[in-house]
DNA sequence: CGCAAATGTCACCCATAGGTGACATGAGTC
DNA sequence: GACTCATGTCACCTATGGGTGACATTTGCG
């Protein structure tokens, strides 16, 4: 179980393993229990050649941040065709579709707790992506029009209660009397997301038809 | 400075002094730096005291969490005469209410921090507050009325985000391009509220003027 | 007063975490 | 085949954290 016994020495393959090893540890026991020890030993390697290969812990965990994915991309969650459709549904559509991307991604979501508990080097990476994903997507979702700074609060604030609440979910079943620790209570989280986004976004027909076809 | 030299031997200041310490290095330091020395140094007393008087560690923070007032209280954040303003104002008060009460409480945004990232006995008292504090708030705000499971969710998630940005607002300055890092954000966002409320609880006098009484 | 219990102090133990030096063993090179 | 350097292994160090035993001192009470 320990040990380079059956395998050759190589330095890419070992490093590999360490990679691979942290986020298999930070999945499984969260970011406490990501230590030195741990990923040596899921990794099968000795905890030297960690330090050797990455330098301090930190370190180690810069480079992990530099060779995941762990945001969606854009196309993850932007609507094919965004112009085929109302602004209110491309947003809901949106948040849907980020909500489902994250939800899968546990180590993304241990992130997001370390993010605010625990900052480091890994977080850090992960803030970057993120700020940029958002103005990315903001990009898409609005075209070039005319950002309205108070719903592009709204947006921002049900885009962190989305992220906030799968982050509690984790450990925690119950938010506001919603059940947020299943995939049956997201599903109801998710079908509320159509309502809401018309509310914010209403699609009144007669003023300015300007997103109909 | 350390040590009991002033002060006659006197087991209930001692623990107060305990108690306040524990508050004034998690505030300082944050949950990783509240160890059994830190404590002790900053109440002057002999950490085999606190271990004496509370027991291990988790039974500390437990105590701790039980002799402190983390949550704002519903007449904080309720408005005064909930009939005489409208169902959106009243839920705009209650959400600027809310965000500025958890704003000039560092140590509460701290506990939320952990929350997440190391739940841990304290976290647990404060989830349990919380939950009811939104059951209390939720009767104050909709009255009897029937709840709208959506809207219900809208508002949880928008709650959910504010505190999520306070909680990041500690360490990070920027979200989704909105400054959440200094007071003057936060205004700003504050500022969002009453059009947000609006929204999710239009007060259209024509259609179905169900909510007026 | 004289004594016992409560309170405070000191010195330690054990476990774990990050980090390092020295050594063994393999792989490639001339 | 001998030499060298990278790779892997082991034992160890230091610091810190929670926790404990034994001792000193003070308080309060019969």
């Amino acid at each position: 179980m320990t040990g380079a016994q059956g395998r050759k020495r190589d330095r890419k393959a070992t490093e590999a393993l360490i990679m691979k090893a942290v986020g298999t540890v930070l999945t499984r026991e969260g970011f406490p229990g990501l230590t030195l020890k741990a990923v040596a030993a899921e990794a099968g390697v000795d905890k030297v050649l960690i330090y050797r290969y990455y330098g301090p812990i930190d370190a180690l965990l810069t480079a992990y941040g530099q060779s995941v994915e762990f945001w969606p991309t854009v196309a993850d969650v932007v609507p094919p065709e965004p112009e085929a459709i109302s602004p209110a549904a491309r947003l809901a559509y949106f948040l849907d579709r980020t909500t489902e991307e994250l939800s899968r991604r546990p180590l993304t979501l241990e992130l997001l707790a370390m993010e605010v508990g625990a900052p480091n080097p890994l977080t850090e990476a992960l803030d970057t992506v993120r700020e940029a994903w958002g103005r990315d997507v903001a990009q898409h979702l609005l075209g070039g029009s005319d950002p309205d700074p108070q719903l592009n609060v709204a947006i921002s604030l049900v885009l962190a209660g989305i992220q906030n609440l799968l982050v509690r979910g984790r450990t925690t079943g119950i938010y506001s009397g919603m059940d947020i620790g299943s995939a049956e209570g997201w599903r109801e989280i998710r079908a509320s997301l159509p309502w809401l986004c018309e509310r914010l976004l209403p699609s009144r027909p007669d003023p300015n038809p300007s997103t109909e076809d």
